[in-house]
Order: structure tokens, then C-alpha cells, then sequence
DNA sequence: TACATACAC
DNA sequence: AATGGTGTATGTA
């Protein structure tokens, strides 16, 4: 499989991204040769006071480590590929993804074998694997499932909270203490919170024909690296006791965690930290080395004592509405600057859609060759006009297009949020707002298959059929829910997202 | 406040 | 021949 690696690696040199993707790396190969350097000078002392106050961080994080909640990770299997597969089953057993010749979303795991990923553009997956089937992506499709998933996470946590389309998080502590206030035979908690986690697995199969993967823990942090561990349509336990957190976590890669990406973990890894164990080890090192902001989250992941909350905080407001695209590129400024007028208008229709107003806002640009600039003007006035928008940037960019470098991209952001007249002030977007509705324009129960009139109609009738009441499963299909005699009107002009976008679904955001 | 970088999905 | 878009957080000046 070091093929795969050489295929990649071939059908990229040379190209500006590969180009641009080499100098980063030396750029963090410098970062990591300074950051030795420093260590190497430190004395055996300072080590060890270093770890001494290491120890006081510990301390603080053990006394407030919380092992009361039950916190689940539902995350959907190669969600974007299973929906197509189920829906097309001439692609069932074939290797596919779900993208464009430029980008691949996900893959599917006959796909996966051949080393095709997600993030990775189309014409190389088809280079490892030559029969690969590239399918486009079909949002409508993927926010239909996903509302149904979340129909069933909300039957174990009404406050449950949606990460993306096919991931999200549940506090289910309450639900298992209502469970264990019943009669479970001679269930423990833990086995309770168990089944509950296969059941709620085994509704959103029923419910979807897709499999998902949970993670139960402690916290976010750890039902996260759960969720993971037994993919795809597996569930992971991880019981709440310090001792089997702790083994838990001393040999697993700290890349699995939440937050350690690419250039933290191969910094750790230049001080001979690739387990979460090691970081407790050498948390001498972790303090003199990185930031306060740093030290305090990977002491957390050494320790996986994270705060058990999912995400759920109540005042927490959008920060940025941004609108960004990629195109050959070009150095012809007629062409950008017509581009540009576009976007800022994109940006304003989004900006009013949302009820809010920007004072920063940010030009992006990305050149020919991979460099990403931006340049912001800050107003006397927030603003939502196209027209505020493009005078803003408008200067900046020719200023930048002086240069001569042709862009590929180029973008426009809005911060420094304010609610415009009359709105409700800025706070974050609802679920619905952010992934648009559900497409069934015929609410089909996709349990039994028969019709309700309204989507609340319908969500009554598929909590009813989840629970085995509805019909006695007994009726034929097609018999309209709930006494309607018509199929109800197709749907509400509701503003539709558009689905230009590829991959834009950050919805860390509490469903209200 | 401006800008760059890292990260998640 | 060819490598995405939206948003958050953080470090630094």
C-alpha cells in the first residue's frame, strides 16, 4: 500500500499545489527545528518545574472532572455515499465517491481500499482505482436523511446537537435514569445506556437504511474518539472511571483527538509524543513549548477530562458570514472585479437572509499559486448592502491585482456581527435555517410509507410507527396519516439554500 | 484591529 | 490539466 502514497505523489509533483504544499512543510519543518533548538537548551531544573506546575494543571482538571453524564457521538457511516448506494443499488458493490473531478466529499469502503478519501480531488481517486464511480453530490438528499436521523436523536435527548448533516452529540443521562426507574430486569446503568445507544442505532437504520456509529463516554471528547472505533455500524463504550479512561487514552494516536491536527501532531511528534499517554509523560516539554491555550488541551486529552456539555451554550452568537468561490485562474480585473460585485451581493442576500449586519469585512484572495491573503476594512457603520461590501473591497483588491499574479479564488467575509433593524438580534442560526428542509414534498412516512398532511403530522405519525403503535403495522401502504383524505400541497415556498456549495455545513449550532 | 495559521467537516 | 467552501479559534503584531 506504500503504492498508493507513489500514485499520489506522481500524479502531484510539480503542480502549483503540490508546489505550494512543499514549502508549507518546510515552513513547519523550520517552526519544528526552532521549537528543538529551544528545548535542547533548557535545563534538567527548568524540566522539572515545568512539570511541577504541570502537575497543579492536573490537579485543577482532576477536581473538576465530571464522570456523571452519559454523553453519545452518532456519526452517520460514509454518510454522502451511503445515501447514494441506497439509492442506486447498481452502486452497492462497486468502489465510488461522492464529489467532482476537483473534490471528493466522502468515499465509499470498497473505494476506501484503493486509498481513495474524502478531500481528495476526483482525478486522483480515479488514478489509484480506474473503475471508480464519481457520483455529484445531492444535498436536497442528504439534509432529507439527516432530518431523519436527528427525528430519532431527539427521541433520546431533546436538546441533542447536530455538528454537521451526519454527526452530532446527545446527553442521554436523563433518558437512562427514566429507563432505570422502570423495570430492566438486572441491567446496570452502563448496559442500559448501552441498549438505548443500540436501539436509537437500530431506529435511524430502520429509519434510513443507513448504519451510523456511535461513541458512549464520559464527554464530547471521548464519545468522539469512540464513535470511531468500531466503524462503520458499531458502537464503542468506554465506561466512566478514571482507571479506564486512563488506559483507555495512554496508547491512543493523539491525532484521533478532536483539535490535534496536521502540524500540532507532527510537532508532539518531533518531541517523541504520539499517544495521549505520552503527553502526560512529557508534559514538562508541553509547558515550556506551547501556548497556555495548548497546554490546557492536551493536558485534557491526556487525561480525557473534558467538560461533559454538547455544545449546548445559550448565548453563543455566528461570529462570520463569508461567501468565497474558485475559478481558472485569471489576472484579468474586469473578469475579478465583475466577480467580485457577484459575491458581495451573494454575501448581502445571505447577511439580510440571517437578520444581520457586518462592521469588518474581509477580502479574501487565494493566487495561482496557493497563497491566501486577505485584507480587511473595518466601517463607522455595519452594513448588509452589496454596495457597502463591494466598496470595501473593491480597493483592496486592486491594490492586490497590482501585483500581476493571477487569483483562483476569491472571497468575501462579514464580522463584527450586529442584528439589523428590527431583527432578533445576532444568535446563531436554527438547524433549519442552516440545512434548509427536508424535500419531501409528499410527507411519506418512511417507516410504513403511508402520508401525512404536514411535516408535524408526519414527525407525530414516525414517533408512532418508531414505537410500534401505528397500525399494527397491519395496513397497507399509501393510506394517508392521520384521517387526510388528499396528499397535502407539495410545500411552502420556504427560501431554499441554495446548493452551490460543496461541503459548507458547519451546524455546531443548538437546534432551537 | 489586521493578518496569518490551524482545525473541523 | 487538474486540489472546495463555511465557520471558529488562536497567536502575534
Amino acid at each position: 500500500m506504500i503504492q498508493i502514497f507513489q500514485i499520489i505523489e506522481e500524479a502531484s509533483r510539480g503542480s502549483k499545489f503540490y508546489n505550494h504544499k512543499k514549502q508549507r512543510q518546510e515552513k513547519i519543518d523550520e517552526r519544528i527545528r526552532r521549537m528543538l533548538e529551544l528545548k535542547d537548551s533548557f535545563t534538567p531544573e527548568q524540566i522539572t518545574r515545568a512539570e511541577a506546575q504541570m502537575d497543579a494543571l492536573t490537579a485543577q482538571l482532576e477536581q473538576s472532572r465530571d464522570l456523571s453524564r452519559f454523553i453519545v457521538h452518532v456519526d452517520m457511516d460514509a454518510f454522502y455515499a451511503a445515501v447514494e448506494m441506497r439509492d442506486r443499488p447498481e452502486l452497492r458493490d462497486v468502489p465510488m465517491a461522492v464529489g467532482s473531478n476537483s473534490m471528493l466529499s466522502t468515499s465509499n469502503y470498497a473505494a476506501r481500499k484503493f486509498g481513495v478519501r474524502a478531500a481528495m480531488p476526483g482525478f486522483i481517486g480515479r488514478k489509484l482505482c480506474p473503475q471508480l464511480v464519481i457520483v455529484p453530490c445531492d444535498f436536497e438528499k442528504y439534509r432529507a436523511a439527516s432530518q431523519l436521523v436527528q427525528q430519532v436523536m431527539a427521541r433520546y435527548d431533546p436538546d441533542f446537537s447536530m455538528v454537521s448533516l451526519d454527526e452530532g452529540y446527545l446527553d442521554i443521562t436523563d433518558r437512562v435514569a427514566t429507563e432505570m426507574d422502570g423495570d430492566t430486569g438486572d441491567q446496570t446503568e452502563d448496559e442500559v445506556a448501552q441498549r438505548l445507544v443500540g436501539e436509537m442505532r437500530a431506529e435511524i437504520c430502520r429509519l434510513t437504511r443507513l448504519t451510523a456509529s456511535a461513541g458512549i463516554a464520559a464527554n464530547g471528547m471521548l464519545a468522539k474518539i469512540c464513535s470511531d472505533q468500531n466503524k462503520p455500524d458499531g458502537q464503542f463504550f468506554l465506561p466512566r472511571e478514571r482507571p479506564a479512561v486512563l488506559d483507555f487514552l495512554r496508547e491512543l494516536p493523539v491525532r484521533k483527538v478532536s483539535g490535534i491536527g496536521n502540524v500540532l501532531s507532527q510537532q508532539l511528534a518531533a518531541l517523541e509524543v504520539t499517544r495521549c499517554g505520552e503527553l502526560l509523560e512529557r508534559r514538562g516539554l508541553v509547558r515550556l513549548l506551547f501556548s497556555e491555550c495548548t497546554q490546557l488541551s492536551l493536558m485534557r486529552a491526556g487525561l480525557g477530562a473534558d467538560p461533559p456539555g454538547v455544545g449546548r451554550d445559550e448565548d453563543s452568537h455566528q461570529k462570520s458570514v463569508s461567501t468565497e468561490t474558485t475559478f481558472a485562474a485569471t489576472a484579468d480585473s474586469a473578469q475579478l472585479s465583475e466577480l467580485l460585485g457577484e459575491l458581495c451581493q451573494q454575501l448581502s442576500e445571505d447577511l439580510r437572509r440571517k437578520g444581520l449586519r457586518g462592521r469588518t469585512v474581509t477580502l479574501k484572495l487565494k493566487t495561482s499559486s496557493f497563497v491566501v491573503r486577505s485584507r480587511a476594512t473595518t466601517l463607522a457603520e455595519p452594513t448588509s448592502t452589496a454596495a457597502a461590501l463591494l466598496a470595501a473591497t473593491r480597493p483592496a483588491l486592486a491594490r492586490e491585482l497590482s501585483a500581476g499574479e493571477p487569483l483562483r479564488l476569491l472571497g468575501v467575509r462579514a464580522s463584527a456581527l450586529v442584528a439589523a433593524e428590527g431583527a432578533a438580534g445576532p444568535r446563531q442560526a436554527t438547524l433549519t435555517e442552516m440545512t434548509g428542509r427536508a424535500a419531501a414534498p409528499r410527507h411519506e412516512c418512511p417507516v410504513c410509507g403511508r402520508t401525512a398532511g404536514s411535516l408535524a403530522e408526519l414527525s407525530a405519525h414516525v414517533e408512532r410507527c418508531l414505537d410500534g403503535e401505528a397500525g399494527g403495522g397491519g395496513e397497507q401502504n399509501g393510506g394517508p396519516v392521520g384521517g387526510q383524505k388528499r396528499p397535502p400541497a407539495p410545500h411552502s415556498g420556504l427560501p431554499r439554500t441554495k446548493h452551490k456549495r460543496i461541503d459548507s455545513f458547519f451546524t455546531a449550532v443548538k437546534r432551537s
